[in-house]
DNA sequence: GTCTATACAACGATAGAC
DNA sequence: GTCTATCGTTGTATAGAC
């Protein structure tokens, strides 16, 4: 598009003139791509090439596509950060500080977004994929990479899946005494099943 | 609404006239019963009062007060009937049986009433109220009760968290390899974890 | 001049075609 | 096995704001 304006001396470079909201503009991209694509096939240049911009400015303004993609699902928390929090310590213990982790990020919102989150899960088909490929991709991918033997994926869904029970159950159904146990109590029932679904033998 | 036309001659007995949905009007004043005064304070005879009939046709249309209540909710089995095939046994496998029943169910709905229900609690306090005393009184509450020594509560909780993700899991995040795997296959990795929250001690 | 937002080029990795 | 295309990422130069 710069073929009768773009002028002999190289192409332009530097920055745009002001104004643009180079950040809005990628996170819109970036919902509509890893809607329309999933998160693996979506690419990091289509986004940008959508956005109007330069496919470094995700790298600038983000971090990288996995950094885009959380910020594209407006969670309020920083992945990266969270898992640099719990990875390290003792991998026998990893479990009990997964389970405290969530019930403190969680008691913090007070469940709110977790219920939105469900809603839209529940809802859209779409959503749901989204937030299956966060699972996957950025979440809990990463602490069972780093302590599980094997069957990854099958841990990583297992992990999920009661997490994520227990965050209904607590946050969302506030089904008693769930809903106003104190975080030793939780720790010290559900961490051991996500510590066996991490390290543990899993056949029959 | 019957006043001008309602005759005097001693109370009507006997089989109302035809054409009224007797079953029907139950089920809708059910509905607004339980989600205004939840399972325990609703009462039958009130009920009946609204749909217009004789407290008598709950268990005659629906077998008794926790009957009409699941029926209400739209759950497509009938809990007393998957209590009684699964309680029976070795308390030592019960975990097993409560897993591949919830598998076997849900296999034959695909999830979609499982989504359905998890938007509404998610969208509705009143919705989240109901499956919560649903839970309580009808379905887990009885299996804990039957196995369980202590912490009835807060063991049918967990139970409750770990069956409820790995349903959210499996039908709708429909995350792999979960969402495919074959019964053995989640009864050995999950089973054990239910028989935990059912029967192990829970404290630190 | 300094700082920052931007554009362009290039690198290592990876997947698929042939 | 090799070649090619494409991906995410990194480095660097430049233009505009202050």
């Amino acid at each position: 598009m710069t073929s009768s304006v773009g002028p002999g001396p190289g192409r332009r470079r530097g920055r745009r003139p002001g104004g643009t909201d180079t950040r809005g503009q990628l996170l819109d991209a970036a919902r509509v791509e890893f809607a329309e694509w999933g998160y693996e096939k979506a690419t990091v240049r289509k986004i940008a090439e959508r956005a109007g911009v330069d496919a470094a400015m995700v790298n600038h303004w983000f971090g990288g596509k996995e950094a885009l993609f959380t910020a594209s699902l407006d969670i309020p928390v920083d992945p990266t950060e969270i898992l640099a929090t719990i990875l390290p310590g003792d991998p026998e213990h990893l479990g009990e500080r997964v389970v405290e982790m969530f019930l403190t990020v969680w008691d913090a919102t007070g469940g709110g977004p977790l219920a939105a989150m469900v809603h839209s899960i529940a809802s859209h088909e779409e959503a749901a994929r989204m937030m299956r490929e966060f699972i996957v991709n950025v979440l809990v991918g990463r602490i069972v990479e780093a302590v599980a033997p094997d069957q990854h994926d099958l841990r990583a869904g297992l992990c999920g899946s009661q997490v994520f029970g227990m965050g209904m159950v607590r946050y969302v159904l506030k089904l008693e005494p769930m809903a106003s146990a104190d975080h030793a109590t939780l720790v010290a029932a559900v961490a051991p099943t996500i510590q066996r679904y991490l390290t543990a033998p899993l056949t029959t």
